[in-house]
DNA sequence: TTGCGTGCAAAGGTTTTGCATGGCA
DNA sequence: TGCCATGCAAAACCTTTGCACGCAA
């Protein structure tokens, strides 16, 4: 691989796991759970947990608490302009949204020219519950 | 007391000092290091957890984490009303500031008109820098 | 062949819990 | 007097690390 690494097969599954739960984040116990079923020969927890450490600082993953309960969640980076909107996490079904929306950036701007507040947008968060699980 | 507990020294002297720092939070180790400094005879470390866990069940205090590092932090609940407004803690000195601003609320508005998602104020933060640590 | 990746087991740090004793009301 | 609170130590939990071996390039 082009930076030093090599490609093996626990890192392929993982990071094709993660793609194809792109909205969604595990902690590696999830993720070693997952990769038990998947795949025929399962990587080890400690490559599990190193895999996912490595990932992380090669900002494929993000790496993160949430709440009062959790070990730490990875989650997929998505391409590009996370840092730009705010995101919204549904409490029900752990889905993340990207709020991209005109008012979102508005308040940016308002707590920054009003309030002297610089919002990290990539690593803030809001909870709550999104249309689908409200309504379900 | 009212509430079927007793009122002891250690309980008082913990709720006495998160009120001195109602905008601050603080680590289990680290309240008991400061618990260590202020009282003759210090609680031991279980009993400042289990101090911590009971004052967060009523609802004293509020127990999160916070980045990926972290372990549970503490931190004092404010009278009321902050299920009403977001909030937004800066990274550099760790306060907690109140955004009972109209325009955070517009957007949480918009948010439940436009978007279907109900955000949760009080288990939501915002992260970012304060004007003061902005400017040195 | 070189050096990164892996598995196992052990260590590390934080938080919780069991049990006997102590203290509030 | 009846419970709740406390201290100590042990357990539980999650994550990281050391070391020898395996495997990608």
């Amino acid at each position: 691989m082009a930076n030093g690494r090599y490609n093996t097969a626990a890192r392929e599954a993982i990071i094709a796991f993660f793609c194809a739960n792109p909205d969604r984040q595990f902690t590696a116990d999830m993720v070693f759970d997952e990769l038990s079923r998947l795949l025929n020969k399962t990587p080890g927890k400690s490559t599990v947990y190193r895999l996912l450490s490595i990932l992380s600082e090669e900002r494929v993953l993000r790496k993160y608490r949430d709440g009062a309960d959790s070990g730490m969640l990875y989650q997929l980076v998505r391409g590009g302009g996370c840092e730009h909107h705010l995101h919204m996490k549904c409490t029900e079904c752990g889905r993340v949204y990207h709020l991209e929306c005109e008012r979102s950036n508005d308040l940016l701007g308002h707590l920054l020219d009003e309030h002297g507040f610089r919002i990290n947008s990539s690593i803030s968060m809001l909870y709550g519950e999104c249309e689908k699980c409200r309504k379900g």
